[in-house]
DNA sequence: TCTGGGGTCCTAGGACCC
DNA sequence: TCTGGGGTCCTAGGACCC
């Protein structure tokens, strides 16, 4: 059996640690650049404000509701993140990292659990530890496959205090498909679950009731057969508990990414190079932290996704041989930046992205390109420029091709929380 | 003036190579 | 006059997720 924890209104509730007179309050966090609402606590869902919506449209109506607003604080989140993993992990050997707020746990070897226990008394004893230990809320589903262990998950219901629902028998899995409308099973996003209604599929029961050659026919392929194979109960994703992020077991990721939009629409070729100098800056940081190099590394340009024709252009690089080194990686990609560039387009977002990724260590020397010596040297040097700017703050340390411009292309961020838990200069102040 | 960012998987056409 | 097939790389796009 799988369980699956997840923290409802995680950003909502991190704030809300800190900040425990936000408790029954309607609460709001922004994306990145203060561009629209990404998390909502159940209070201000309740007043009517949208995942996604523009902060810009939404706020007239957030300050008359006296919505309190946070743009949103990614090292608050993510070491809250870990905190909760860190308990989980005292739970069950095997945990499945899913995204920042929930993560997949293998229930299966009965040792887990205490003689005569019921799997949801299971459940609801690593909620309450979670909440005890951290302070962060949280629902359980527990099913035989993933896909129904988030099918059980949306079935819980906090208003009635019902946190953890258990899928056992096939009597139970069948009532809960057949409770739950067919947009709302996990993989059916806005497309499908639109082309599903109109053919007359309303819950996810009618979709298990259809052969599976109809689902391959109508439902993207192979992808659409996992997901009506998962809703049988045969598990069809793996389970993958190497994803559990921590310096000893790097996470078997694809890719490494960092994109931002500007601030403010970019055309110049140095400032667009600056840009995305200091991107490719933060993505060999996160890169490093993962104890990975990468191959493979693609600069992207977009133009304002809000109009009428909206493209993304990308150049890919192929290395001689994967590194973690910001210098190299720069070079490649201010030489591929040049390619891109069109003169006179307006760019409104960039970013880099590292693929064709392996741990640092088995990094091959490039043939001809590397000797020993430049690999170590160059590892001294980019330990000390992570460690310099962990201790002073990001960026206070950096190449000359990431310039001193960023006002020109950062966006905004005016309701930023302090980093309580990983910045010295952040601690919470009990006593103002 | 103002609409996020980071991921996954799959498909497909064109260029190029053998 | 005949006019393959398999492979890789690149680019783009579609769908989904949180």
């Amino acid at each position: 059996m799988i369980a699956l924890v997840d923290c409802n209104n995680f950003y909502v509730s991190c704030q809300r640690v800190f900040e425990p007179r936000l408790n029954g309050q309607p609460v709001v966090v922004l994306s990145n650049n203060d561009g629209c609402l990404i998390a909502r606590s159940d209070e201000a869902k309740a007043l009517g404000f949208k995942m996604g919506e523009p902060y810009h449209l939404a706020r007239p109506a957030l300050q008359q509701h006296g919505v309190r607003v946070f743009s949103s604080n990614y090292a608050l989140y993510g070491d809250m993140s870990r905190r909760v993993l860190r308990v989980l992990g005292d739970w069950v050997p095997e945990v499945d990292v899913y995204s920042i707020d929930e993560a997949f746990l293998n229930l299966d070897g009965t040792q887990f659990l205490r003689r005569g226990q019921s799997l949801s008394q299971y459940g609801s004893d690593i909620r309450a530890a979670v909440l005890q230990h951290v302070g962060i809320p949280t629902c359980v589903g527990v099913a035989p496959t993933k896909t129904l262990a988030k099918l059980a998950n949306r079935l819980t219901n906090r208003r009635t205090g019902h946190n953890v629902v258990t899928l056992e028998t096939d009597a139970q899995r069948q009532a809960a498909l057949a409770a739950t409308p067919i947009e709302q099973v996990w993989g059916i996003g806005r497309r499908y679950g639109k082309k599903l209604l109109e053919m007359g599929l309303v819950t996810a029961a009618d979709l298990t009731a259809m052969p599976e050659g109809w689902v391959r026919r109508h439902l993207g392929g192979v992808v659409g057969v996992r997901l009506w194979q998962e809703l049988h109960g045969q598990p069809c994703l793996d389970f993958d508990p190497a994803a559990l992020e921590d310096e000893e077991r790097p996470a078997r990721r694809h890719s490494v990414a960092h994109t931002r939009s500007f601030g403010r629409p970019q055309r110049d070729p140095a400032v667009l190079g600056e840009a995305v100098a200091s991107f490719v800056a933060r993505a060999a940081e996160k890169l490093r932290r993962h104890g990975l190099s990468a191959q493979v590394l693609t600069v992207l340009l977009g133009t304002d996704r809000q109009a009428p024709q909206p493209h993304t252009f990308t150049a890919v690089a192929t290395l001689p041989a994967a590194t973690h080194d910001t210098g190299e990686l720069t070079r490649a990609a201010l030489e591929r930046l040049r390619r891109l560039l069109r003169p006179g387009t307006a760019y409104h977002r960039a970013g880099v992205m590292l693929s064709g990724l392996e741990p640092m260590g088995q990094t091959q020397l490039g043939l001809f390109t590397q000797t020993p010596e430049q690999l170590q040297r160059s590892q001294q040097l980019m330990t000390r420029l992570d460690a310099l700017n962990q201790r002073f703050g990001q960026s206070t340390v950096r190449y000359a091709a990431a310039g001193l411009q960023e006002q020109k292309w950062e966006g905004r961020h005016n309701f930023r929380s302090p980093a309580y838990t990983t910045d010295w200069q952040n601690l919470w102040q009990v006593c103002a």
